[in-house]
DNA sequence: CCCCCCCC
């Protein structure tokens, strides 16, 4: 199998010195994990890497190929194709400056145990004198002299196209930055930037703003305080493209980043920012991450995730005061689905939730919602970093509609924000007695216990109501009498309905015995059938009520 | 050096 594939013998001296090769076919003689800085780093990993003729030791991968050595599909011996690549010069304080290869998209042709070692590859000799002249002197001029990026000060759009393109071969890759090398130039879109934020706290005050900045190997935050705000703010546009160099980096709060990086930079006053004028398709506009809707389910609360979803229904906009703060609050809940068929609850607020219309039922994507919980089941929350995207013209969401559109649109979903029994972990387990004397369901709020006890009666009578179809709402219908029902909560006439049960039971323990009122779901359980069935076995014969 | 982001 693996004699199929000829290895692109000789590329490994073209790529490592600066050229192109397109589609360079290599075997993987080893890889490594490289010790992470802290436990909250992503894994890297490092490959020896054969081209046939020679072998490089400093190969990387970008940390979205992870998956494929923690599956197996990388291993030892196997024969890969490089997609896109990238190779970046790292300057070693005190010793030679080394190449390292970036590999950014991959393909595996055989796995490792399907093949053998080809060849006698030799160590690719770092060779100075290669013809890179630009490159070497940028790299070994000392810190303190001129910036690595050419004709920053008083900069002209006249350069010629050698410099330009000389200019692409001097930026590094986001996802090689580290806090342990800071000679470098990124060439960076900016995907977001924030408003300017205050803050005033006992370390002190301050005001600052945040951006996100994306090539093609990744993505990082970078965050500019006080003076340096008004150096930049201005000068930084969204969607533009910038060379950066001469910031400040450190490991990243994972708790309050949506971006895949294990650092973020902060701006210095060293800092130089230049508006990229060139041909910069190659420079993707966001890097999303989506995690589908049934996944969701099994995520940690408070993590930051990118979520696409068809805007199934929203509710109306609400407005209340922060238990906390007091302050005027206002949100709308959006239901998303996916090609999963799992929906699930997205919060939006403020003005965001004034403005949404969910009328088209549009696609949305979210870059960096928060997870919660709420009553057992998983909902979304929008914060200030989060960026929305209404029908954003990218593959996904075309694919997305068109799901939706033909099928999506009809299927019924699983809701991972349904909340189950109970109302979350902190409700007590106590006695019947315990709930009368503590006066529990008295106040306007309701109150969460958790009782065992045996029902003692089921009482059925007026037990099932005709309710609104649309999703998560349960108001009845009032029927108009001409085939349609109308739901005063949405405010329309409906063509149809749904039955839901509306069961009342008496239970007991040992200390005495209670009334309950079990919504659909609940007596379902008790009853053993679906509403719907009821509704219909009553419609049929209602000698079935009796049953 | 921020990082609060709410409610049922």
């Amino acid at each position: 199998m693996a004699d199929k594939y000829q290895l692109s013998e000789g590329s490994l001296r073209v790529i490592m010195s600066g050229g192109k090769v397109e589609d360079a076919i290599m075997q993987v003689l080893g890889t490594k994990r490289i010790a992470s800085g802290s436990s909250s780093d992503k894994e890297r990993y490092r490959l020896l890497l054969s081209d046939g003729k020679y072998l490089i030791s400093f190969a990387m991968l970008t940390t979205q190929n992870n998956d494929k050595i923690v599956n197996g599909e990388l291993s030892d011996n196997s024969i890969i194709k490089i997609k896109k690549y990238i190779t970046s010069v790292i300057n070693n304080v005190g010793k030679a400056n080394k190449r390292v290869l970036v590999i950014l998209e991959m393909e595996t042709l055989v796995p490792g145990h399907k093949s053998s070692k080809i060849g006698s590859p030799e160590q690719l000799p770092e060779d100075d004198s290669e013809p890179l002249p630009s490159e070497t002197k940028n790299n070994t001029v000392s810190s303190s002299t001129s910036s690595t990026v050419p004709h920053v000060n008083g900069s002209h759009r006249n350069d010629t196209d050698v410099n330009m393109s000389m200019q692409d071969q001097l930026t590094h890759p986001i996802s090689s930055l580290s806090p342990y090398q800071n000679k470098w130039v990124i060439k960076a879109r900016v995907s977001n930037k924030s408003s300017i934020r205050t803050w005033s706290n006992s370390r002190g005050e301050g005001k600052l703003f945040n951006m996100d900045l994306i090539d093609e190997s990744g993505e990082i935050r970078a965050t500019a305080f006080r003076d340096l705000v008004d150096k930049f703010y201005d000068l930084i546009e969204v969607d533009k493209v910038y060379y950066i160099s001469k910031c400040q980096l450190k490991i990243a709060n994972k708790q309050f980043s949506n971006l895949n990086n294990d650092y973020e930079m902060t701006f210095t006053p060293d800092t130089i920012v230049q508006e990229c004028h060139d041909v910069v398709d190659s420079i993707p506009q966001t890097r999303y991450d989506f995690i589908s809707i049934d996944k969701i389910a099994h995520i940690e609360v408070d993590t930051m995730i990118d979520v696409i979803g068809v805007c199934k229904s929203a509710s109306d906009v609400q407005m209340f005061q922060a238990r906390s703060t007091g302050r005027d609050l206002k949100k709308r809940e959006l239901t998303l689905v996916d090609q999963s068929n799992n929906s699930i609850a997205l919060t939006l607020w403020g003005t965001e939730a004034e403005t949404f219309d969910s009328a088209s039922q549009p696609v949305i994507v979210i870059k960096g919602a928060r997870v919660s919980q709420f009553g057992g089941g998983k909902t979304l929350s929008t914060n200030a970093s989060t960026v929305i995207k209404i029908n954003p013209d990218i593959p996904e969401a075309h694919r997305l509609r068109g799901w939706f559109d033909n099928e999506g649109i009809s299927k019924t979903t699983v809701n991972i924000s349904a909340r189950s029994e109970g109302g979350g972990s902190q409700t007590q387990w106590i006695n019947v007695k315990d709930v009368q004397e503590m006066g529990m369901g008295q106040g306007d709020k309701g109150d969460y216990f958790q009782v065992v006890g045996t029902i003692l009666l089921y009482r059925s009578e007026n037990g099932i109501y005709k309710a609104c179809p649309k999703e998560d709402c349960k108001k009845k219908v009032a029927d108009q009498g001409n085939g349609m029902y109308r739901c005063d909560k949405c405010n329309r006439e409906y063509p149809n309905f749904k039955y839901l049960l509306l069961g009342s039971a008496n239970i007991a323990d040992w200390s005495g015995n209670i009334w309950l009122s079990l919504f659909s779901s609940e007596a379902e359980k008790v009853l053993g059938m679906s509403s719907q069935a009821v509704g219909e076995a009553i419609e049929n014969d209602s000698q079935a009520l009796v049953e």
